[in-house]
Order: C-alpha cells, then sequence, then structure tokens
DNA sequence: GATGTCATTATTGTATCCAATCATTGTCGG
DNA sequence: CCGACAATGATTGGATACAATAATGACATC
C-alpha cells in the first residue's frame, strides 16, 4: 500500500496537477464504493499512501466537500459521506422528473445513428456478465437517449445523481429486481420511442427509475434489519 | 482596501475557519456581481486583499469551482465563470421543471400557517422598494410554498439555481417587466393553491418561471447589441 | 521586417514548518 | 466511586519557503 497509487506519468498530453489527481482518485474510490460511507480520511495517511505531500489532500478535501461526496467539520476531519434512505428515495424522483423531460424534448429528435447506438448498447448489455460495466452501459444507455435533448447541464446534473445513488452498495445488490427485468424494460422504452408515444414512453421510463429505486430501498432495508448495515 | 475585509471576529458563535470565510465571501461577491464575470482571481492580490496567506485562498477557490463559479486552469489561475445565454434558459428550465413538482406535493400539504407566512412576504414585496430585498424575498415567498413537499434536497438545488441565473445580472435589469406583474403573478398563484387548483397552480407557475426568464434573456440580448456587455 | 529562440519574470503548485484546536487520559477533590 | 479539570498527544489549519510552469520580451537569424 506503500507504492505510488497516484499515476505519475506525465508523459501524454495530461499532465495534470497533484491536487487534480487527488480529487479524481478519490472521487472514484468513494463512488466505486471502495472506501466505505462514515470512513475517516486522515490527511496525513492519505499523504503517505499517495505520495504527496497533505496540502494537496486538503484541496482535494474541500472540493470533494463541494460535490457532496465527503463532510468536512473543523478541526475534526473529514468522513466520506452517506445518503439516507429519504435522501436516496430523493434522488430517484429528481431523476425521473428531469429524465422524463429530456426524453420529451430528445423523442422527436432521435434518428437512425441514436437507435443504432442504443441497440448496440442494450445487445452488450443483455451479453455482458460484469456487473461493473453493465452499470456504466446502463448509463449509456440512458444518456443516448436524452443527448439530443441538447440540456447539457441537465444531463449533467441527472448523471451525478445517478453515480451518487449507486455508490456504496455492493454489486450484488444493485442488480436486484433482476437484471432481465430491466433489459426488457429498457428495449420496451426503446420501441415506445421509435412509435413517437411520448406519453407512454415518458410513463414507462418514470415507472422504470421509480421502481428501480424501490427494488433497491427495499433489499437495503432488509438488509439492515439483519444487521449487515449497508447503509 | 487594505482594510481587513473579512470579519475576523472570533468573538461570537461562528469560529469559522479562515477558509470557509474565504469561500462565504467570495461566493457573495460572485453572486452578488461584485467580482464581474471573467475576472482573473490572483492569488497573491486576493491573499493580501484578505489579509490571509495564500493556501485558504487556494482551497477556497477549489471549493468554488466545484461549485462552478469560478473556472481553474493549471498554472494559469481562476476567473470567475460566467453562465450562457443558453446556459441561463437551461436553468430556468429546470427550475420550471423541479418547482412545479414540489408545487404539486405542497399544495395538499399547506395549512394557515403557510398561507400567512406567504401573505406576509407578498405584502413586504409590495411595499419594499429596495430591489435587493425584494429579489431575496421573492426566492423565501417560492420556498415557502415548496417546503411543506420536504425534499430538502431538492429545494436546496433550486435555490442554487435561483442564486446563480441572478448574479452579474445589474440590479434595474433584474427586475424588468415589472415588479407589479411579478406581486400580481404571486398573488394568483397563491389563490390556486388554496383552491386545490393543482393543475392550474403548475401551469401558471411553469408560465411565471418562464415569463421571467424570457424577459431577462430578451433584456440581456439587447444590452449586448448596445455594446454594453453584460454576459 | 518577420520569425524563432532563449532568458527573464510573474504566477501557480508543492513541501515543510509552526500554530491552533480537539480528544484522551490521568489526577485530584468530593 | 465519580465528576471536574488540567496536561498531553494527535490532528487539522495556516504561513512561509521553494520548485515548476507559463507568459513576456529581447535578441539573433533568415
Amino acid at each position: 500500500m506503500t507504492a505510488p497509487i497516484l499515476s505519475t506519468k506525465t508523459t501524454a498530453l495530461e499532465r495534470k496537477t497533484a491536487t487534480a489527481r487527488v480529487v479524481a482518485l478519490l472521487r472514484d474510490q468513494i463512488l466505486s464504493g471502495a472506501l466505505p460511507e462514515g470512513l475517516q480520511l486522515r490527511q496525513e495517511k492519505l499523504a503517505a499512501e499517495l505520495g504527496v505531500s497533505r496540502v494537496p489532500i486538503r484541496e482535494a478535501l474541500h472540493q470533494l466537500e463541494a460535490e457532496g461526496l465527503v463532510l468536512q467539520e473543523s478541526h475534526k476531519g473529514a468522513v466520506v459521506s452517506g445518503l439516507s434512505i429519504d435522501d436516496l428515495e430523493e434522488t430517484y424522483e429528481i431523476r425521473a422528473r428531469l429524465e422524463t423531460w429530456l426524453l420529451e424534448l430528445s423523442i422527436p429528435l432521435l434518428g437512425p445513428q441514436h437507435y443504432a447506438r442504443a441497440e448496440e448498447l442494450l445487445v452488450r448489455m443483455a451479453v455482458d456478465r460484469e456487473d461493473e460495466a453493465w452499470s456504466s452501459q446502463n448509463w449509456n444507455f440512458h444518456a443516448a437517449l436524452y443527448t439530443p435533448a441538447n440540456r447539457p447541464q441537465t444531463l449533467e446534473l441527472v448523471r451525478k445523481l445517478y453515480l451518487n445513488a449507486y455508490r456504496h452498495f455492493p454489486l450484488p445488490i444493485r442488480l436486484t429486481g433482476g437484471r432481465d427485468r430491466m433489459n426488457r424494460e429498457h428495449q420496451l422504452l426503446l420501441d415506445l420511442c421509435r412509435q413517437g408515444d411520448i406519453e407512454r414512453a415518458k410513463d414507462h421510463l418514470e415507472q422504470h427509475i421509480l421502481m428501480g429505486a424501490r427494488h433497491l430501498i427495499n433489499r437495503l432495508k432488509a438488509l439492515r434489519r439483519q444487521g449487515k448495515s449497508a447503509t
């Protein structure tokens, strides 16, 4: 663990600053669940592990705090922040509002190239057995449908909500409710878009999102009753 | 300008850290337009003016960057970021989506105390001639209607969008379209809520928000044609 | 006169050192 | 035995010093 985790390769086009690298690394680790919620982030420990001084660490922590991934209290250090079940549910509700809107704007603008891209992603998701890749392609599928709406801020906002909701949950939990069900729903959504049935497509997308939230939350609650403490 | 701008009073309950004070100050100055868009923020200059070293300045800038208020490029410093007209319009659209949803959730839960609070704010807004206060009370009025929905993350998100949209615009511009019109629309909105007419209330609120955006954008475009450069 | 190169300078990025604050523990008095 | 209080250690916050990088301008060359 004392080896240089941060890629220090100044070779290519990307000559990032140390702070930026620390931010990127910690963000990945938090969103992937490698750094569990509630974990104390000691500046000196991180500095030693990452091979930099404490200054970039501190600047990175402030940045992550502004992003909502860590919480800091004066002179008491930083901890990885978590989402309560209420927060989690609200996150999905916001996604439902914004994504249905994006879809509504997109549908009239979707062309053959968009459908081809979406179908390709669906095939990959049906084949690929790796959960991590599936999750990422799941987002790519959704994003592909929203891109024509040309609302970059909204898309970025929704992306953050998506990632933030998924973090911390061990992979087996994420796909509760069945990837098969999700795949079928995706296919149906795509068909509704092709038919130009905006209203039904919106309804279906809303159900798709909110149902995913419900399954996830139920599983989480069950886990907590078992005392396994996943949040 | 060399005087200590940062309130260094460690007296009261608020013993904030220097970084936090710098963040708060810079955020205020940016959102209020005191620091115009595109302005270069020199670390040493800020440090001297605020009476702290460069370290808190740097940490503050990183935090503001994560909030989207400044942009940083490696070894080139920070500049106050701005909103394009497209960004501005999208901001209002997002608000329209989320605020109508919050209102929908709230209406069945609004009680006498909420209406009393809202009416009080309306009276103050009708009387108060100070633009700055009006703007803040305008938000308070909206927020009062959304509070019962009990969606804290959404409310905070919308608040940030509201503030971010208003920044940089000199006060006389903000209230284009007439405060009287705004006040009438607020009163109508309140009446529709009282009647429990969710659909009409939502429609009216959406028009209220989007119309405000349109007026603002038209004025901005006119200003730019004059070369006054307000964005 | 234009252009490319190199030195200079201004500015940012990082490391090290010092100060301030919080948690813990041990001691004293009841 | 227990609670208040002081000393100590651990950890964060801030300032200074140094290194790295990008902008500027002078100079030489074509």
